[in-house]
DNA sequence: ATCCCGGTCCCC
DNA sequence: GGGGACCGGGAT
């Protein structure tokens, strides 16, 4: 029945595994070979991230996680659509629903700078913050979650800088990690100005505080540009809703609030700033939501 | 019992 | 390094 939720005792953040065994042994991941340890009663207590998933996305303090199921073994891809009633994606919504700490471990493939060079690297506790079904690089529907780093107490250290990805390349540890001279660009182009809202977040200085989203995103397997035609000025709340499918933009440059397929707003634009509507389309299809897989989900559920 | 797997190992 | 065999724990 029970799991065991939270850190083992005698596990550091920051330890090292040799392999699965020792991780199995440690309490630390229980599945010798699964990628996450759940079920839907209980919620899953812990995840491996391997890199076996293209649509993941490692970014140290939160992490965009791809649920299991449908990948043929033989070619590595998906070759079926995931479902959220697979034990251990179920198990991950029922941790986003009950706030249950993830333990997460990270594996030398795992191709972040955050992955170990070797073995398994326990990387502390993490919040389930939000889940959804998407059209995965393969083409078939995956169910992704959106995990956020929890356990504080130790900062988060890359384990390698020789990783030829732009998005990492001035990672430190911080919740914003882009932020390219050409994202500076923009942001002082709009006056720091959000090009949905028009808010302008004020800072202690009398400054005030924007971010520059990526269409296409810059990781891999994305690898969009670091171009002015890839990168919008938003304030920090359309940033998230922007990075998790929230709303996307249309072809007439309007941001559409994804769930309800309703208009926000125009987007603004000031002179000099022009999107490539390739990298407008790359981020729909994106996220792009399998709303027929939804309503069937949840209907069967 | 049986099926699944973000493994692992062995051999070429 | 890549394909194939074989793996054992956990859930059902």
């Amino acid at each position: 029945m029970s799991k065991f939720f939270g850190t083992p005792d005698g596990t550091k953040v920051g330890q090292l595994f040799i392999d699965r065994r020792e991780l199995h042994e440690a309490f630390v991941h229980r599945p010798l070979q699964g990628g996450i340890s759940g079920t839907k009663s209980d919620g899953a207590d812990s995840i491996v991230v391997s890199g076996g998933y293209g649509d993941d996305q490692d970014h140290g303090d939160y992490i965009l996680y791809t649920g299991h199921g449908g990948k043929d073994p033989k070619s590595n891809r998906q070759v079926k659509d995931q479902s959220i009633d697979a034990p251990g994606n179920a198990g991950l919504i029922t941790s986003f629903l009950k706030a249950l700490p993830v333990r997460v471990v990270r594996g030398k493939h795992a191709g972040s700078p955050f992955a170990p060079l070797a073995g398994y690297l326990y990387s502390g506790l993490y919040l389930v913050t939000g889940w959804q079904l998407m059209r995965g690089l393969d083409g078939f529907v995956v169910v992704l979650f959106r995990l956020e780093r929890v356990d504080e107490q130790r900062p988060l250290e890359p384990q390698s800088s020789n990783i030829p990805d732009p998005e990492f390349a001035t990672t430190i540890v911080s919740r914003r990690i882009r932020d390219s001279s050409l994202a500076r660009d923009v942001k002082n182009m709009y006056d720091f100005h959000c090009q949905i809202c028009d808010t302008q977040v004020p800072t202690f200085d009398g400054n005030a505080y924007a971010e520059g989203a990526h269409l296409r995103p810059l990781g891999r397997p994305h690898v969009g540009s670091d171009a002015l035609d890839n990168i919008l000025c938003l304030c920090p709340n359309h940033h998230t809703q922007f990075d998790f499918g929230g709303l996307v933009i249309s072809d007439n440059l309007e941001a559409v609030e994804t769930h309800r397929m309703t208009v926000i707003s125009d987007l603004r634009f000031r002179k000099n700033h022009l999107l490539a509507i390739e990298n407008v389309r790359y981020h729909r299809e994106l996220w792009a939501p399998a709303k027929d897989q939804i309503s069937e989900e949840l209907a069967a559920s």
